[in-house]
DNA sequence: AAAATATGGACGAACCTTTGACAAAACCGC
DNA sequence: GCGGTTTTGTCAAAGGTTCGTCCATATTTT
């Protein structure tokens, strides 16, 4: 049994919000403690939640105050699919990165949670990554370059990111039928953010995504493209940009390339390898946009 | 048996609190010397420690006071479904483990995913992790090492359990009371599932944990301690077991610890280096349930 | 003697409840 | 599009409850 403000946080709401809609709609009708307060259920909690969630897609909530929870189950459910510009909120996305900032220089992981998940809510999967966990990170590390950002902040945010971009890329990597891509990056480079951006992107539309993780050796990432019949390989490349190493890398790749499998190469220091990709016959990816165009051509 | 100071110390309660609980609630029934002082025994210490936790998570004393430990355990378990009917009965520990490597070997992350949420809600957050996640990779681990697993399956497995297990690090990491847990790997330490698990143990019990994921320079993870004013810091030591740095680094961590800051080294390799802990005044964690129970007495 | 402990009482901060009012937003008839 | 109406979240006031803390006093341990 919960008191009304551990409702309140489990569910989102306000306190006030939770008893007015008791006194309008009889929403729920919590069991009282003998001198009057409130306890609510698990049950009534599980409500609530549903009752949030719909009235957050536009329904008016006297309109749902009388429906079954399994009716406002498959209200959700039939709304989730229409990808969101729902609410092209007034979110001040440079300022929100400020924050974002602000909480990696803190070390505060309480306050970057709340502020990655409203800017995701805010901009949908795919505007978040491109127009927020993009500059972000950049920022993140040209600060940390000039010094202004310390290596355990550093550290702390790429690991709070991957874990938040974590959770969607498992979440919506469902389709067994879709189209193979194996997501890694190369030896060397430790820097598996744009990697993990990638397979969120792909999974989104309709992908089976294989994650491999940072500094996969060539011949793994040829093995698991092999024997999965991957459809493309997509290999983020960042820092160290100027490893000597990666255009035999991208050589080696090419030649060892399944049938039906094309190379993709993406992130920060993608330009500098332009031309010897095109003369290679991979596709050089520009931005996240451009990733999701590409592999629907491909599919 | 212990008195009322001593307990107080081990739970974090006052002695006052404590007192009032057994007036006002009946929470715990201590014997009595013949003096007619409190005599308190190891279990209703763990009950007091359950009874701290649960009301730490925002639910009134009144409330849960005449709970039984079980029901307390279950509810100290925010991230388990309610409802465990599941529990220990139609699920074979072993077998799913085997499923598990299965769907690794074939690079499958749907069944992957489907196997580890399974297991999850029947085992609950720290029995997965203990008697699932561990021995799990232990054995992925092993069948790397004797070439039965290739590379790319042991990366592919890595970053799905990381993944997997960070989504619940961010979620149970809500307290921003509670006392301060740094969470990393030292330099050459590339395998951070150790401090992931640690990390979510942690938060779960009501910690504040920081972060900062694997690899991090000894400097930052002492700065980070004192400007976060840490009450722990965890370090996870694996593979490779034989570095020599591993002792000077422990060294100098404990050199450069600030007041009231206690080390924490766990993980697979830590046997070999007891006597040089217990020496420097470090603490070895031998498992996740000792974590839990070593946090409990720091705070 | 000093430090802990026991008991019961008292207090204040935080929290909860009900009622009513109010402004912004949404809706509707035109 | 536009006024009038309804809906809806927020706030305030006034009074009750919960719970940790503190105090006074007596007893025990160190």
């Amino acid at each position: 049994m919960h008191t009304i403000q551990s409702v309140a946080e489990k569910t989102g709401l306000t306190p006030d919000v939770i008893r007015i809609w008791e006194r309008r709609y009889n929403v729920v009708a919590p069991e009282r403690t003998p001198s009057n307060q409130r306890l609510y259920s698990d049950d009534d909690i599980e409500r609530l939640n549903l009752l949030r969630r719909v009235t957050e897609q536009g329904r008016r909530i006297s309109a749902i105050a009388n429906l079954t929870n399994e009716e406002l189950k498959d209200i959700t459910d039939t709304l989730r699919p229409q990808s969101r510009p729902l609410t092209n909120s007034n979110l001040d996305v440079q300022q929100s990165i400020s924050d974002a900032i602000e909480a990696i220089t803190e070390l505060d992981p309480i306050q970057l949670e709340r502020i990655l998940g409203q800017a995701f809510i805010s901009l949908g999967s795919v505007g978040f990554m491109m127009s927020f966990i993009a500059p972000l990170m950049d920022q993140v590390g040209d600060l940390w370059r000039t010094g202004a950002v310390r290596t355990c902040q550093e550290h702390f945010s790429s690991a709070h990111v991957r874990s938040f971009l974590g959770r969607y890329m498992l979440e919506s990597n469902t389709d067994t039928k879709g189209p193979r891509l194996i997501a890694a990056t190369l030896p060397g480079q430790l820097h598996e953010l744009g990697a993990t951006m990638s397979a969120v992107v792909a999974a989104q539309i309709g992908w089976n995504v294989i994650y491999l993780g940072a500094a996969v050796p060539l011949e793994e990432i040829l093995f698991s493209a092999e024997c999965k019949d991957a459809r493309a390989i997509g290999i983020s490349l960042g820092y160290p940009m100027d490893d000597p190493k990666i255009p035999l890398m991208l050589e080696e790749l090419v030649q060892g390339l399944p049938k039906k499998c094309q190379l993709l190469v993406g992130g920060s220091s993608t330009a500098r390898y332009s031309g010897m990709l095109s003369r290679l016959g991979a596709l050089e990816i520009t931005d996240l946009e451009h990733l999701s165009q590409t592999l629907d051509s491909l599919r």
